[in-house]
DNA sequence: CTGAAAGCGCTAACAA
DNA sequence: TTGTTAGCGCTTTCAG
């Protein structure tokens, strides 16, 4: 099970060279039937296993593809690098993630790291904090495989796998105006970040489509994400201290509406009665909360197989590639009680 | 910043020999002080990168680690990531994650697959179906480095890095009894798990302390883990129609934890009035869940670094190690409304 | 159809 | 102190 035996062995101990044995292995056309089968049933019987690493080294490739991520930890990704093990291993490659902990910093740290150990691709969701996107642009040029997912890069062409972000927020926000409300903040984490601008362009067009006013003070930024508690706890104090106090909050991001909801509680706010929420996640347990939580989920395993493959294909295409995938996946909107109107009587 | 320059690059730019130019890189005390300068410097400047894949041909080594567990998306699991590619990254080790989802057959495929990949070393949390634990037996008497973390392998001497179980689970039931709460139900996985077989001693062991009475039918298995809803659902139904029915639930890891929560949501019942719950879980969000819930949490992100330095230590080391590791970390108990028992008071 | 030899990038034993 | 050479495991010309 554990000691490898190399080609070398097979050769030894059939009598033939190294490159007919490899020859036989690859399934060469230009081979004996019966050396073939000789080989190719000695190579069974001790279970041989060709040594990825020769191979890398031979072939100039190493069969594993970067991921950059904000975090491990965050049910989003934790599912996107699933589906993008799902679909790697499947393919003869290996997954190496790294997390940027939103910092363009260890972004580009993280990046070297994995071109010095020859990545064949990279898989990448921007961190908050990135602006400058030159070195992907750089990168791409020189013909290397990259796709960006979730959060990607604005102002590059390249390949691309989202959600609908736009009209994600769009139905969440409606949601929460059909409910009733009409003070809708709205709590987003940096600029930066397109997926970021589509929602809140999903959050304005709602607003313009139910004729409610676009107030600049209903939205606020955490430039980190969420992975710092004051700045959400900051925001949404700020928020719900305000005199013309909003009635509901849509949070445009993972961490953001769990730290949301944080500060909430601790505030000792009541959820839908104080303020409602309804907010993006992909928490499997958002309908165990108190109270179950509005969300809009996205199919994050499944952009990871996507990403995934057309990265695979990307890195095994013969050519550079030159047409760019732009794969938009649909959101899921799923009501629950934190986004309801009317529950006033069901409380003490 | 991506072409990858070569030894012979500098040899050859430096008018040098690729040995030279090797022990110049590799501070080799046997050579002129000027010349390493000359070599470190050019180095530099081209942003000059070892191939980690000629390194690893080299020196049989593929400076990987590879990880069993049973699933990625599981709160205890990615934070233990967490932990592990921490140092991992620190150590130029790269981490290659394989998920078994509770299937001893995959468990198998996947050290398989790590193997073949020449993986420096494994670090294993069983999946809960593994009985045979004879391979990694065999593995590590080769010498093959192996460490085990959480789901540890009973029957083998070997590296292990855990929590107290035991005093986890015992304090956990102790905290329901001081509640009130006589009839405690145990919800757990296969008893395949060393862990389960611990906790379930410290359940019985806390009974036993306020003479209580240990009921072998309070005692529930779900053997996929809690992976399989139907299972944890069957289980909890059964417990919930006892004609002497259990007043509260203490559930024995994460997965069974939440399901257990959805399906006493599901069957209408109120938390903690109707049942009251305590359970193992990493959740990072059980105090936002109605009603907050009372968690043993495990340092999981501080054993998998702990186990990461160990089995790294254990691949470093000159000679086979005869002495083994057997870190047990202190879990913590997080009280919450869940297991509170005088809230009838509170209800409508 | 098969073998010998070179080479992927690097290190290290051996020579000089 | 530096260079030459061999070799890690494999594929692939190039000869035969």
């Amino acid at each position: 099970m554990f000691e490898s035996y190399t080609i070398k062995d097979i050769a030894k101990a059939l009598g033939l060279s190294t490159s007919t044995v490899s020859r036989a292995l690859n399934g060469s056309h230009e081979i004996g039937t019966e050396t073939k089968r000789l080989v190719l049933e000695y190579a069974e019987k001790i279970n041989y296993r060709p040594n990825p690493i020769a191979l890398s080294l031979k072939e100039q490739k190493s069969h594993s593809i970067g991921v950059v991520v904000c975090e491990v930890a965050n049910s989003y990704f934790s599912q996107a690098i699933n589906g993008i093990e799902s679909i790697a291993y499947n393919r003869g490659y290996h997954v190496i993630v790294t997390q940027t902990h939103e910092s363009a910093v260890r972004e580009e740290a993280n990046i070297q790291h994995l071109l010095s150990r020859h990545v064949d691709g990279l898989l990448i969701s921007l961190s908050a904090q990135t602006t400058d996107t030159t070195p992907f642009k750089y990168l791409q040029d020189k013909g290397f495989p990259i796709v960006f997912f979730d959060r990607v890069a604005a102002d590059i062409e390249t390949h691309k796998i989202t959600t609908d972000n736009y009209k994600g927020a769009f139905e969440a926000v409606e949601l929460l105006i059909n409910e009733g409300f009409t003070n809708i903040a709205y709590l987003t984490i940096s600029d930066n970040l397109v997926i970021m601008k589509e929602r809140l362009a999903g959050y304005k067009a709602a607003l313009d489509a139910y004729n409610l006013p676009f107030k600049q003070e209903y939205v606020k930024q955490c430039s980190q994400g969420g992975l710092i508690s004051e700045d959400v706890e900051n925001a949404v104090t700020c928020l719900l201290n305000m005199e013309d106090r909003p009635d509901a909050i849509f949070t445009a991001s993972d961490r953001l509406t769990t730290s949301c909801l944080f500060t909430i509680k601790r505030m000792g706010l009541k959820i839908p009665a104080d303020i409602a929420i309804a907010g993006f996640t992909n928490s499997d347990v958002a309908e165990l909360f108190d109270p179950p939580l509005t969300v809009v989920r996205q199919p994050a395993f499944q952009i990871g197989q996507i990403a995934t493959e057309i990265l695979i294909k990307a890195i095994e295409s013969k050519r550079p590639v030159t047409e760019f995938a732009a794969e938009q996946l649909q959101t899921e909107l799923i009501s629950r009680a934190s986004s309801v109107k009317k529950v006033l009587s069901n409380k003490l």
